[in-house]
DNA sequence: TTATTAAGCTGTGAAGTCCAAAGTAACGGA
DNA sequence: TCCGTTACTTTGGACTTCACAGCTTAATAA
């Protein structure tokens, strides 16, 4: 994203928005960043149980991209049926924790309009 | 979405998210949101300034979606060349409000890996 | 002995979303 | 008469996401 000359001086103005907030505008990677920071850690069909309505292959991708941008960690252990523990990153949980006030939001509303 | 029994008690737990989440993990949806919020009113020209990747089809369907949601308002002047002005509403103000921590995050992030 | 089950994926073709680029409308100025 | 202005729509093609099937491997169940 090239830099864009905003009119304004606030400091609100964020035109150079990062990869980051790319990923964030993507289906579902919002809701896995919360059922993650809420559960600590997390396999793979305790996401799906929480996020029904995403496939497992967005699912899979999501978590991959997410992993790659430093945000969870993916622990693997080699057994039968397999095993896979998802965990926020530092950065996750701080990205997790400044989410929290827009959830809240989205959650009041989503309660306000039924 | 329906609701899923989590394990957890944590308040955070946000099983059941709104359309607005929906609509929040779309493209642009959040660069729109803080270019309004910055600017105060805004007319569709400054957007595509601000958000040039974003296609001007694209910025109108999410124009009109976040009308449709409640959070911007519309207002369109009779005059050659047309204008339209495009602002807040006090939900609108508030989530972007919200999302600041997170606009913040992202440019810190942002600026740390250059 | 064969079938089933488990979890966490990957692969498939179809459906939906987003893109760049061109077109639309209406009027004033050159 | 044609150009510039603004805020869009339209178009056909590219990219995403979908639901669903299949894969893996070992312990158990029939």
């Amino acid at each position: 994203m090239e830099g864009f000359d905003c009119a304004t001086d606030d400091p609100r103005c964020y035109c150079l928005l990062s990869d980051v907030l790319d990923l964030l505008g993507r289906k579902y990677v919002m809701d896995v960043v919360c059922v993650v920071a809420v559960h600590g850690t997390v396999r793979f069909g305790t996401l799906e149980d929480h996020i029904p309505e995403a496939s497992t292959s967005t699912l899979s991708a999501r978590l991959d991209a997410l992993e790659a941008a430093g945000l969870l960690t993916r622990e693997q252990y080699d057994e039968i049926p397999p095993r896979v523990e998802y965990e926020l990153t530092d950065d996750g949980a701080e990205l997790a924790e400044r989410l929290e006030p827009v959830l809240e939001w989205a959650q009041k509303r989503a309660t306000a309009e039924s």
